[in-house]
DNA sequence: AAGACGGGGAT
DNA sequence: ATCCCAGTCTT
């Protein structure tokens, strides 16, 4: 009996904040569809993605790859252009490296079995619940950083979210809430209710459908929720990078080590001794990263003979481009940074 | 279980 | 300067 009423509670709740989504809820062109392959390519742009800052790469991303298909067909230079500036460029390569699966493991249609979208490279536990719940109608949470903050507050559960046992806890909890048939629904209210009104700073709790149940607004203690542990220790990077130009044009390599900017391409990151005295100076690029505080010496040298140019380029197997064609290609931010001040006003 | 992986906006 | 965002993959 006494379980009975509280999953009554708890789906009481969860009818609050759908009769919330209904009127509040936001226009974003991904919500008027239920194309998997729409679902996924803004699933996993908006992985660790503000909507305001990816917006233009899923409607540049989707008009340029309007299928499976086409997106498996395409170059990956291409996807990672249409990446540029998204940050996490793994997520691009696995993209394709995914849509080759589908091709390849599921006859070119999207897979509409959980466990199959599972297996797709760069799809995790998340990513396979929003898609399944979203387009397939299964009964399952989306599991992220919203639902973490809106449960622990609703509850006022100190479950640390860092945890890694974390996700299948809070599923549980939201699957108690979900009303049935709804899931779709719901998970996409608890992703608006967590950005516009449940936010990590200042939350709206005023304007909250659910500020009547929530025990941490009731008790006092939003501040105290969700309890995180996992702490982060920035480090120090530094590069050095050579601006290696001849007329108008310049020399990049595309990097291939499994570091950071993995497949975008770069300046030459050493020269021959010979070129040291045609360096024309020194700019140094300060940049954080996540977790790092980057510095880049980036040296230009000019130069004039163009023997010395293709041969230093055919040697190490650089490409030389003009700056109109680099516009083709994805730079790491702080090199594309130093572009644009490079040309900017030609 | 812990680290690595980008970039940008809010506070 | 710090946090954190529609997370996933690799040790």
């Amino acid at each position: 009996m006494k379980t009975k009423n509280q999953n009554a509670d708890f789906l009481h709740v969860g009818e609050k904040l759908l009769a919330w989504y209904k009127n509040h809820g936001r226009d974003l062109p991904f919500r008027k569809t239920n194309d998997p392959y729409k679902i996924w390519i803004c699933e996993i742009i908006f992985q660790q993605t503000r909507i305001e800052q990816g917006l233009n790469h899923y409607r540049n991303f989707i008009q340029r790859f309007p299928d499976v298909q086409t997106l498996a067909h395409a170059e990956t230079d291409e996807v990672l252009l249409y990446w540029k500036g998204l940050g996490y460029y793994s997520r691009a390569l696995n993209l394709h490296k995914a849509a080759l699966q589908i091709i390849n493991d599921f006859n070119g249609v999207f897979p509409s079995a959980h466990q199959d979208i599972l297996q797709l490279k760069g799809v995790g536990k998340y990513t396979a619940a929003a898609i399944s719940s979203i387009c397939f109608g299964k009964k399952i949470a989306a599991v992220d950083g919203n639902f973490y903050r809106v449960l622990s507050r609703v509850f006022a559960d100190d479950f640390d979210v860092s945890h890694a046992k974390a996700f299948d806890y809070f599923s549980e909890l939201a699957v108690k809430m979900m009303p049935e048939k709804e899931a779709g629904h719901f998970n996409e209210a608890m992703m608006d209710l967590g950005s516009e009104i449940c936010k990590p700073k200042n939350p709206v709790c005023i304007y909250c459908p659910l500020n009547e149940a929530c025990l941490a607004f009731n008790l006092g203690k939003i501040p105290l929720f969700p309890v995180k542990t996992k702490k982060v220790k920035p480090t120090d990077l530094e590069l050095t990078y050579y601006f290696v130009e001849y007329k108008d044009q310049f020399l990049i390599k595309q990097r291939q080590v499994d570091f950071i900017w993995k497949k975008l391409y770069e300046f030459p990151t050493e020269i021959p001794v010979v070129f040291e005295k045609l360096i024309s100076g020194q700019k140094k690029i300060s940049h954080k990263l996540t977790h790092k505080n980057l510095t880049i010496h980036l040296y230009k040298v000019t130069l004039h003979s163009k023997k010395m140019f293709d041969d230093f380029a055919t040697q190490e197997q650089f490409s030389a481009i003009t700056y109109e064609d680099s516009h083709q290609k994805s730079f790491p931010k702080p090199l594309e940074n130093y572009l644009f001040s490079l040309f900017e006003g030609e």
